[in-house]
DNA sequence: AGTCGATTACTCGTCTACGAATATACGTGT
DNA sequence: ACACGTATATTCGTAGACGAGTAATCGACT
């Protein structure tokens, strides 16, 4: 289904993309990203660069053109992308728009054992989180907002585009089940809230505990 | 800021959770798991079970507390939750809860290279992505109204609820981003569009590419 | 002209995750 | 009664991720 990749390490994509407008050496490469605030969309693992152009160049999607040396530093080899590496640029990001990819954000695993609270502690817990939402909307927002001030084109802000609106969709989802939790509506509270007090399970529950929630 | 876990592996948490209710050997918490849909939610790698019950005994969270013979079949060892296990869910569930996570979705990782395909190709393969987040949903949702038609309580659902939640936000925002780009308002694409058809990089692009697009 | 701290640049070793292989028991059709 | 597929249960090797350490240069201030 989801061919493997040689390089599976998205940084290794970062790479592509960043040496292909023009050959650099490994530490550069790190810099442009960084000046791209790359670094926030995927915060960069140093050590991880270096292992990962290393394979790639191994794999042949990147290959040494030099070294470099000025002055005294030690001297750094310079990579260029070669055109299995643009094919697989360009088949990588393919795939990546074309096909969701389940993935696990820690937030749901979280709400998997959302019941080993007690309601009163979740719904402060959340509260807690909305806060942090909202400040990184208007961060984001404000952040988008400079830099599409100063020219930058709209393709190159589609990922954190849709980074706010992620944001906002949780923020929403988050909201929504709060007012199901403060306004008592939402099903099986009281049993919930009886359980963390008495420590009894509601039969309802017990019985579910025991074989399994979500079939299929 | 976020405390390093002793067990960093979300599938130790899936673990607590199971063992919390018995103590069981460590192929029965993989079918307990499997029975109750979490392999849906947290693919299990049958790798990592056994290294991270290991470690979790490592560091006290789980305890050994004697071996079942059956028949012929290998010893196995049976594992309970210790004081320190149950302190570890219920600090764990707080921080997940609590404190949203910069995560790091593959899309966006796409949508971050995106320049790397024509507009046109790029419609094409959201559109792919619309189908396959629109079946998503159906399945989900279907699956969903099956399992709280057997009676599980909400309370045990809403990590899929959040699941399809996002799922929708996504397919919203990827429609409006389709709109844009086949009704032809997207600002740029007709730079976008030249660039891929004579190689020649629009010169507002151009400076763009050479410094950062996102400071911060 | 010496010291301090920041930046540049990279290496190394550890620890973890996970795929794949293994091996035995069990049930079921012939 | 045996052959074969499926479920049970676990081990192991390896590739990869990443933190932490190293070392040189540069600039600023004293």
């Amino acid at each position: 289904m989801v061919k493997k990749r040689k390089v599976g390490n998205l940084l290794a994509l970062a790479v592509l993309a960043t040496v292909y407008t023009r050959p650099m050496h490994r530490y550069e490469m790190a810099s442009v990203m960084r000046a791209r605030g790359k670094d926030q969309d995927m915060d960069i693992k140093w050590g991880s660069l270096y292992t990962v152009v290393q394979n790639m160049e191994r794999h042949g999607l990147l290959e040494a053109i030099g070294t470099n040396r000025e002055g005294a530093r030690p001297e750094r080899t310079i990579y260029a992308i070669t055109e299995a590496g643009k094919r697989e640029l360009v088949d990588w990001t393919r795939e990546l728009i074309s096909a969701p990819r389940r993935e696990h954000p820690s937030f749901a695993a979280g709400l998997s054992v959302l019941a080993t609270l007690s309601p009163q502690e979740a719904i402060a817990l959340f509260q807690e989180r909305l806060g942090h939402l909202d400040e990184s909307i208007r961060a984001q927002r404000a952040a988008l907002a400079e830099v599409a001030d100063d020219g930058v084109p709209r393709l190159f802000l589609v990922e954190n585009e849709y980074g706010v609106a992620m944001l906002e969709a949780e923020a929403a989802w988050v909201r929504s089940l709060l007012d199901e939790l403060t306004s008592g509506t939402f099903p099986g509270l009281a049993g919930w809230q009886a359980w963390h007090e008495t420590g009894a399970m509601p039969e309802e529950m017990a019985e579910i505990a025991e074989r399994g929630t979500t079939p299929d």
